[in-house]
DNA sequence: ATTTACTCTATCGACTTAATCGACTTATCA
DNA sequence: TGATAAGTCGATTAAGTCGATAGAGTAAAT
């Protein structure tokens, strides 16, 4: 299950995408619109400045504003930097692998055998999915299951 | 990420397919060798037993067995079992499906759309990959991920 | 100078996780 | 029948996480 937190980051996004690319948004009008707790969402969207998907502008006709096209930020993205790896594994993690602590052989590990699969194709689906994509519901990938 | 309770359990079952069919495994043997802190083990097999994957017979000369045969012991019913439904969003769980608190409408729900996909790939991954196919390193699924 | 709005750190309570304890029950065997 | 081996089971713990709130501070505009 992915996060409250990570729920709210995607929706601000979602709505900053959907505002007018010039005219900052408020914190609370997203708040509003979203039902977003207002003071939950001012930490999620400094996050989101601090690592440079967002910017905002302070005072009177402040608010906040996308700094990347939709078309290039992922659900991949915003969910690492808000719920930490996808991986299901931390062995499994392209972006912050680590050894499970009692892992004796990764070669030989039996259950990552099978989580790799899993992990290959929600990085795949979430690193390909878009701000822009969700909004126009085109989805960016097909996947085939085939039995082996 | 799952958690160390489902790591645990997958390990255990994997010890308990690997051992012979009509001895009982002591709870201890698969403790020491699969380096899992003996209660915490208790509670898990008994966890697995209580779901009918396992059982055990008590006293001298007894342990635990498994219940049903490898190939029909799946990572997702295990998964399930110990860490709760795969989803990424309880609106998209099939076994424990709820609505999320805040959701207006579902079917608008644009981050619902993108999480179906991931969904979809973890269910099918994770309930075709059984024990006997983790025991074999074969694997049961290919994934083809094409672009739309 | 005043108002508006974002910034930042700290704190909260509820819950979860991983693990441990200890008393209890059941089965075997001498 | 009683000693011993082994699983059963509920309670408890310590640490961490999650979702949320509080409040003082800073920057910008008028």
């Amino acid at each position: 299950m992915i996060s409250q937190k990570a729920k709210y980051a995607l929706r601000a996004l979602i709505a900053l995408a959907q505002a007018a690319p010039e005219e900052p948004t408020l914190i609370s009008d997203i708040a509003d619109q979203q039902d977003i707790p207002r003071k939950f969402l001012e930490q999620i969207l400094l996050d989101l400045k601090h690592r440079g998907l967002v910017m905002s502008r302070r005072g009177k006709a402040g608010g906040y504003l996308l700094l990347r096209p939709p078309e290039e930020i992922t659900f991949g993205e915003v969910l690492r930097l808000i719920d930490g790896p996808l991986a299901p594994l931390p062995c499994l993690s392209k972006t912050a692998y680590h050894r499970c602590a009692d892992c004796k052989s990764e070669k030989d590990c039996h259950i990552r055998r099978v989580f790799a699969d899993v992990a290959d194709a929600t990085r795949t689906v979430l690193d390909r999915a878009t701000i822009a994509d969700a909004i126009s519901g085109h989805s960016a990938t097909r996947i085939v299951f085939e039995l082996n």
